[in-house]
DNA sequence: CGAAATCGTGCAACAACGTGCAAACAATTT
DNA sequence: AAATTGTTTGCACGTTGTTGCACGATTTCG
């Protein structure tokens, strides 16, 4: 799959190291000096090293992703593993050089850590932690939708929010999903929301729904009104298959 | 593949550097050599300098794009027991209800971190990590700053933010500190940085610099047009008396 | 408890680094 | 046209960073 390249630097090597570390929450230090064709002395050597920085956990064998203690960490850790893997599946959808419209949740954020490297993408966010989880990397250009920042939510939301949005056209939206219906697409927990999440929807080309199994349902919590016009919709690989089948009925295209 | 010129001029040659690190994410100077043709002195001699402007982060064997949190969290722990320091005592500044203008820059995450708690505060910010810092506490408002985020700085500049932040009044302005001149103000890198911290400056009612020892001098790489008005100044305590009345006597307050 | 895997450390070989210096070259002045 | 100034380049040198291996200590697991 990834052929190793001509020559891997020592620190390149590192922060490839961190990388497959967000993405897969662990390394194994003997598959790792296989991979860069390297000893197993030079790889327990980077462990340590960023071990020592603060990067990483080490544990005997390999290392594990440091998780920091964060107010949002309680949804983040919950079904994390889930997310990652929808996160991947989604990450697959998206094409060279695209402009995209990340919205901020936890499983977009997840989204964020998995998007491809080295594709020259454009990422627009209302959302600081997808904003941070992308920032930096080669070829990524981050763009940060302003306005009022909604603490339960994770973004700004807002008519500053929605206007700066309205300025910018995406090839691919994933909007937060708080629940979703076959027939009547995306709700929402209020009103400003929604009208944020039709303002990204309706200024990008398509739109790619992440849905973890307890979004399927649409519940009674959820008063405001709906947003349609869903793509692709990403979903665990035990879904059920009728509940598929109502979204391809639909004109959805299902992964999973 | 590559069919070399006939001549490639020096300032050129950084350029095509500076175009395949783009596209690459890494450049290795013994392969930049034999494409050039030229020595890898020379090669590490244009790394070298472009690293100087902080175009691309220098690792053994080559260059590595500007990247990641490698370059910023290294920033972040370098002096961190100081920036928290320094940090507790700007935030001694700021009053009950106030509004700030807190720019990126990691002295400037450690600010945010040291609020006080319980104060109803308004922060105002460009970097996803400051609003990151802050979100969630309660009391606290978060406004966004919207724009494409410059990577090397770790925030949004450009023209956009500019207009936004012009929207807002704060009661005090936290403008990172590149570099600090008694007689001429504070330095920036780049022009852009300039404008923007021009104008949450003029935004706002006071301005408070935080100084880490090394930023005390101007040194030769700031090209740019300085900014002045700077109301206050947080030094370590360490710092050389005549240095501090060099800078009462240009009529700051000096906090240490 | 014992075997196997993994770990940290010291070490020698090697690659890459920065610096000083002189030659080559371009642009400008005399 | 000749001289001068400044920049760029390659080379030599001593320094630093990286690597794999050997060895003994530590951890994991049956």
């Amino acid at each position: 799959m990834n052929a190793t390249p001509e020559t891997t630097l020592p620190r390149e090597r590192q922060q490839l190291i961190l990388e497959r570390l967000g993405r897969d929450g662990k390394v194994v230090a003997a598959d790792l000096a296989h991979e860069f064709r390297v000893s197993e002395d030079s790889i327990r050597r980077d462990l340590r090293d960023l071990a020592s920085q603060g990067l990483c956990r080490r544990v005997y064998g390999g290392a594990l992703l440091m998780q920091h203690v964060a107010p949002l960490d309680e949804r983040h850790r919950e079904r994390s593993e889930l997310k990652r893997a929808l996160a991947r599946v989604a990450a697959g959808l998206v094409g060279e050089g695209q402009i995209l419209f990340v919205d901020a949740g936890s499983t977009n954020t997840a989204l964020a850590k998995a998007l491809p490297e080295n594709r020259a993408l454009t990422v627009v966010t209302n959302a600081p932690d997808v904003a941070m989880a992308v920032l930096g990397r080669p070829g990524f250009e981050v763009i940060l939708l302003g306005g009022h920042v909604d603490a339960r939510i994770g973004g700004a939301i807002g008519s500053r929010t929605v206007r700066h949005a309205q300025d910018i056209r995406a090839d691919l939206c994933f909007p937060g999903v708080c629940a979703l219906d076959p027939e009547r697409g995306l709700w929402t927990y209020d009103e400003e929301e929604t009208v944020f999440k039709q303002a990204i929807i309706e200024a990008s080309g398509e739109t790619v729904a992440i849905a973890t199994p307890d979004k399927l349902v649409a519940s009674a919590t959820h008063h405001t009104a709906p947003v349609t016009a869903i793509a692709h919709l990403v979903v665990s690989a035990d879904t059920d298959a009728a509940v598929v089948a109502r979204y391809r009925a639909a004109g959805v295209a299902v992964h999973m």
